[in-house]
DNA sequence: ACGTGCGGGACCTCCCGTTTTT
DNA sequence: AAAAACGGGAGGTCCCGCACGT
């Protein structure tokens, strides 16, 4: 059952688990920067002053979102860097990629989309390597700048087809589609048999 | 015809265009949201006071920075959906796309994936049916939730890699990759077999 | 009887002494209005919470802190009011209120000087008439307006000089200067060889 | 005419002048930190907005305040340092410190009492040097800890001792006054029958 | 066209004091 | 006795829009 970033947390921990959903729920409507603590607040039906018990800043906030998602993202990284060839590896990461955004619906678009998520995400070091990883490993079948458009075209592509508000569709056929169509996109040839690409040009 | 954004900016050389080269560049930085008059202000060098003689409104700033870009993207779409087949058509409204986009590096993505621009694109009626003849579109050689998916995959996908962060690329080698990408994933053979070179824009 | 600071705190030593203490530290660097119950909190190691389990407000905080300071130097007054000559009162009023803040160093020129504690100082008849009947004493020798004058001047220089940022100096030669200072300022004539130094307080 | 900071502001400058003037008073009656922008906006009977288009923080109004009166105590200490022997350059700097106080009741106490303000003060280096300046001075004769603790006693009883609230005494009597104290508190004999009265600044 | 002064109202932060829990 | 959750509310910052002046 489509595990939410806060399974875990959700039974026993009231408040903070709605608090993180409320606010996800929130910044997808609104985007980070347009959703004010208030509108967190009056959510809830309670104060601001109870948010800031918790998070003690909006950014504190955000953190405590995407933080356990790009822990969740790292696992997938260290596991596609694993691979043998530039090709599985970059299969890996594309696939777990898509597994990854799919488990967590509604997540994904603000944490990759978003520029107002973004610049705080870049003034992390260490969340901005995160990325520059995965860039390198989408790429690595084809590396320069070429490379790197295309596998930002997939990462981007794929956060936000999985927005709920694109189509009605079941996750697990979700996640087929993304993965056909980031392996087209990035010139993988599927695994096994059916090659729906063609020779790759130089 | 009807005025570019180039165009407008000829017209009024003064300041007007200025503001919005201005405005566009931070609306990318910090979000549509994250943006003040004031912040636009300084960097014009000149006060709020005289942003409020060009625009009522903030609001009215982004229109004028997205509606011509709409209207471009309008007659790319009317081009399209003149195209005899479902796959013609798709592939009309991909190469225009991607021309437009590349055309427009760096307004592109604030149109197309900020949230804050959306919930003010969303709330125009016109340019909401815009946004769905484009899907439609691009879908239109698989319809159902897949063909969404597909669509919205591109769409996105497209918009954030012109961004100039991503790679330092030459635009027409930047089109070329976009369209290339975007065929493959929606699935349309590349037709006869040549020109990924789309009609230049300016 | 008459618990000193210190007094109070060997029979609560566990925490009460320390928040006094923390308390002083920062209301001498910050003022006191300037000062949060969550700073002093954060400086214990614990919460607030359990600042408002030995006070209730932190207005009674401060009481805690001049309360046992101003009975000190009530003592000293009452002393000195049973001095014979308008200059033997006001010498001993000088040599008492000098030993006072010397025997409080760092506690002094919070109680003196900062406003925010003078306004609640003054809101308190007993204690207001208390820095009356000081002032009183000291401006004995030369009433009216000038003598008003005095007595502030050397009320608040001392309590100023005291500051142990001002100079590393020791109790001893610091009682001493102020007392010297003070009687000149005051134009009392160092009476007949008696010591400068007075009785000490622990 | 009781010449104030604003002197030449108040004419033109209509609100700037009066918004510093009220500032000054609230501050003087409950501390730099105890003094919100609403109580000023509403003392001044307009809002935290219309202040904010004069200073954008609080502290900048503070620095507003005590700006001038920094220079042109640093005229008196300048003058001062030009004296030719250390009792002389001291005398110097204590009348003219006088006048510069008498010339400012009102601010003064603010500006030299208030830890809140001192916390500022201290954290500019330049003000920092300044403050140094004068201890030097006035402590000329007398250097070391002892000469340091005497300056400071005079630097604050002198500041203290200015505020209205202490007498109703005629500025050139106050002067009088304070500089008798001083130079006696200082061991400074009156030189060679000068005139207590310090050269009048505008 | 542009600068200035200002109103009113959000925003985030954070504070103080209470309740509830351990 | 200490910690944690929470309610109100105020504080400072700052924003948007509208008067004016020029």
């Amino acid at each position: 059952m489509t595990s939410t970033v806060n399974d875990a947390a959700a039974a026993d921990t009231h408040t903070r688990a709605r608090l993180l959903a409320v606010s996800v729920e929130l910044f997808n409507r609104h985007s980070y920067e347009g959703t004010s603590l208030q509108m967190i607040a009056d959510e809830l039906g309670f104060t601001k002053g109870a948010i800031y018990h918790h998070f003690r800043t909006r950014e504190d906030l955000l953190h405590a979102i995407v933080g356990p998602l790009l822990e969740q993202l790292e696992d997938v990284i260290d596991t596609a860097e694993a691979g043998r060839t530039a090709h599985a590896r970059a299969d890996h990461m594309l696939t777990g990629y898509a597994a990854h955004l799919v488990a967590n619906r509604g997540v994904a678009a603000v944490l990759s989309l978003d520029p107002g998520v973004l610049k705080v995400l870049r003034a992390n070091p260490e969340w901005n390597r995160l990325i520059g990883r995965q860039i390198a490993l989408l790429s690595g079948a084809d590396p320069g700048p070429r490379g790197r458009v295309k596998a930002s075209l997939v990462m981007a592509g794929l956060a936000a087809a999985v927005d709920p508000r694109v189509a009605n569709i079941d996750a697990g056929e979700l996640c087929e589609v993304l993965i056909e169509g980031g392996r087209r996109a990035l010139g993988l040839r599927s695994s096994r048999g059916r090659s729906a690409t063609p020779p790759q040009r130089s």
